[in-house]
DNA sequence: ACTGAATTGTACCCTTGGCTACATTAGTCT
DNA sequence: AGACTAATGTAGCCAAGGGTACAATTCAGT
C-alpha cells in the first residue's frame, strides 16, 4: 500500500495528465496571471509608503518601468477592487485590504528570494525571477520553501 | 573584501531597490508573462502529437480549459510566429523552431515538478504550481534546481 | 503674484486573450 | 447517398494592459 493519494492521475494510454485534471491546472494559472500586476503595484505603493512616506503615480510608474497613463489605468483597477484610495493630484492610499494584501506579498516576495539566494542562485537572477515566480506559488510551496530555510538554519 | 558582485544596488536611503533596475526586472517579468502562454500551447501540442500522433483544435481547447475559439486564435498567433503550421480543417503541426521550444520547455516543465516534489510539495500542488512559475525561471535558477536534484541523489 | 516645469488627468489607439453565436465542413452510420 | 453529429472556422463582443498626444493642475523659484 505505497500508493501516494495526491498522486497526480494519468491516461494510462498516453501518460499524459487527465484533460479535466490539466484544464483545471491551466485555469488556476491564468487566474494568478490575471492578480500578479495587482499585486506588484500594491506591494510597490507599500513599499513607497514605507520609503518615502507617500506613493505619488509618477514614482510608481518609474518604479514599475511604465508610462504614467498605464499606470494611472492600473490604480483605477485597484480602486475598484477596494485595494487603493486617492484624491484627484493627491497620493496614492492602500486601503485596509491593501495593507493587508500587501503585507501578505511581501512576506511571500521575500521567502522567495531568500530561498532561491539559499539555493545559490545568483542575486540578480533571484529579485528577477522571484518577482515573477511569486504569484504563482501556492501555500503548500510556500511552506516546503519554508521548511528548507529551516533545516538549512538549523543545520547551519 | 567580503562584498558580492552581484548583490542587488540599493538605494541606501530607502533600502529598496534603485528605480532603473527594478523597472527592467518588472520589464522582464512582463516579457516572460508573454510568452507562457505560446510556450504552454507549445508544449500541450507536442504532448498530444507524442500521444495521439496527432493535435486537434478541439483536443487543445478542451486540455486548456478554454473554448474553441479562443484556442484557435492563439494557434493563429503561433502561426504567425513560425511556431506551427495547419491547413483548413486538419491537425495542426509543429514547425522546426516549435518543436525545439517544446523540448526545451517540456524538459524545464520537468525539471520544475520533479524539484517541487524533492523539496516536498504534494503532487498535485506541485503540477499547478509549475504550471505557472515554470516560465519565470532563469538558466541560473534552473542550473540550481538541477545541483539541488543531484545533490540530493548523490547523498542517497 | 507670476511663470515655467513637473505632475496628473484624459482621450484615443493597439494587441492579447477571454467569450458567445452562428456558419461551414468533415466524418460516420444507416 | 443522405442525414446527423462533431469539428472547424468566422464574426463580433469585452476587459486588461500596453502605448502617444495633449490638457489641466500644482508646485517652486523668482
Ligand atoms: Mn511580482
Ligand atoms: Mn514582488
Ligand atoms: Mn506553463
Ligand atoms: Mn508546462
Amino acid at each position: 500500500m505505497t500508493g501516494n493519494l495526491s498522486e497526480t492521475r494519468v491516461d494510462a494510454t498516453t501518460d499524459m495528465p487527465e484533460e479535466p485534471t490539466q484544464a483545471l491546472r491551466f485555469g488556476r494559472a491564468r487566474t494568478a496571471r490575471s492578480s500578479a500586476l495587482q499585486e506588484d503595484y500594491v506591494e510597490l505603493i507599500a513599499d513607497l509608503m514605507a520609503a518615502h512616506g507617500e506613493a505619488r503615480a509618477t514614482d510608481i510608474a518609474k518604479r514599475m518601468g511604465v508610462t504614467h497613463p498605464t499606470a494611472l489605468k492600473s490604480i483605477t483597477r485597484l480602486k475598484r477592487e477596494g485595494l487603493v484610495t486617492s484624491r484627484p493630484y493627491r497620493g496614492i492610499f492602500l486601503t485596509e485590504a491593501g495593507q493587508e494584501l500587501a503585507q501578505r506579498v511581501r512576506a511571500r516576495h521575500r521567502l522567495m528570494v531568500e530561498f532561491l539566494l539559499a539555493l545559490g542562485v545568483p542575486a540578480e537572477a533571484a529579485e528577477a525571477d522571484a518577482e515573477g515566480m511569486e504569484h504563482y506559488a501556492s501555500e503548500a510551496t510556500l511552506a516546503a520553501f519554508g521548511r528548507f530555510l529551516g533545516r538549512l538554519r538549523r543545520d547551519i
